[in-house]
DNA sequence: TATATATTTGAACAGGTGTTCAAATATATA
DNA sequence: TATATATTTGAACACCTGTTCAAATATATA
């Protein structure tokens, strides 16, 4: 039982991280199934039998990571105090995403530049995009509403909107701010971006949001 | 000649704004040549004839209008005063997309989302992105520098990381948040958003270029 | 009107696309 | 070991892909 659990699941892993790794760079159209299952090492009938057609396989993709992800951060903001300032609500959001990019994990790093560039993509972003990701969104909105009191409910989505943006360009790591800055400035110095990017995100927060 | 010039640009413009409207829907990979050329109503050889091959057509529909764009950002930054606001070199940075994105040209708004998407692709970013809009970029951030002498180009390059990547995923208009927030916001309202936007962004530069 | 140039046409090319399926093989259960 | 189930194989399917080109047509010049 275990065993073929097992089996199945290095197979079913395979195809799934050679998908991310490869729709990561070139997105939905730009990659085939012979191009998945030649950088997987495995027959081309193989995603069909395990995932379905390939727009399944798309979308387990991205929410293989994003359960976990979200399960993180949902955790991560519901056990804020009441009284946690923007900044705090702020790293909730992002650390889960932040730690494991940071970590080296290419798995992780091909997702969050998948995830990138899904995001801003009208084909994706309201029907797989929203669909993983608003119940945690909403969460963050919630938090964010007791942190400015007096502040309508549309300055606190837009807030997240700039917010999500920011997030979004940051963790595509397309390496462009890298040559704009003539390397002053290191797409994969993630750490050092979060530093910046928690205080700029507050501040606009606060400017937007205190009445 | 003139009429030779005005009927040559008929079918050309024809195939660069089918191949606009597609592109910005469905990404490079997306779109063929067959779609372009089916809802342009010309033959298929014809974007081959006037542009070569499709690679040449996409980054023609980027660059026929980031050269206007990129005339207009340069010449509202660099006839600010020296004693400029980061709100008003924000503004001149964004006030030219969004008064043709908001004035309801089909065109200029299938443009503005097809450079989100495209901005946040590791294929295209640093091709295609880096090569029309840097120059432009660079004006910008040695007028900010001015606005906060104290601070580190470091800080500045990244605030203008976070400003794109909110103008960004502003422009790219997938109509995400609107289903977040229960159409309380409205991604076609760019003037709202661009309302908020400024001092979101300008509390951000603050933040981490202020010493 | 005759000539030269610009543009359009329609078809073809070699190769890539997602998906399907019966047959073969491996694995688990009894 | 015998039987049932899970997985893998290799080939085939109809269709779409970007690009090319000689021939036909339209337009400009003299």
């Amino acid at each position: 039982m275990t065993i073929i659990t097992i089996k199945k699941s290095i197979t079913a892993q395979r195809i799934l991280d050679s998908a991310e790794a490869l729709f990561a760079e070139s997105g939905y159209d730009g990659v085939s199934l012979r191009h998945i299952t030649q950088h997987a090492g495995v027959e081309l009938a193989l995603p069909n039998y395990h995932f379905g057609t390939k727009l399944e396989l798309f979308k387990r993709v991205i929410e293989r990571r994003s359960e976990i992800l979200n399960k993180e951060r949902m955790g991560a903001l519901t056990s804020l105090e009441n009284s946690a300032s923007i900044d705090s609500i702020i790293i909730a959001f992002t650390e889960p995403v932040l730690k494991r990019t940071v970590s080296g994990d290419i798995g992780w790093q091909n997702y969050s530049r998948l995830v990138a560039q899904t995001a801003n993509s009208p084909r994706w972003s309201r029907e797989v995009m929203s669909h993983e990701f608003d119940p945690v969104a909403l969460e963050f909105v919630r938090r964010t509403k007791m942190c400015f009191p007096s502040a309508k409910d549309e300055e606190i989505f837009w807030g997240f909107h700039f917010l999500l943006g920011a997030m979004t360009i940051t963790f595509a790591q397309t390496g462009r701010i890298d040559i704009l800055s003539k390397e002053l400035c290191k797409t994969t110095d993630l750490v050092g971006i979060h530093k910046r990017m928690v205080p700029f995100l507050s501040a606009g927060f606060a400017a937007i949001c205190a009445s």
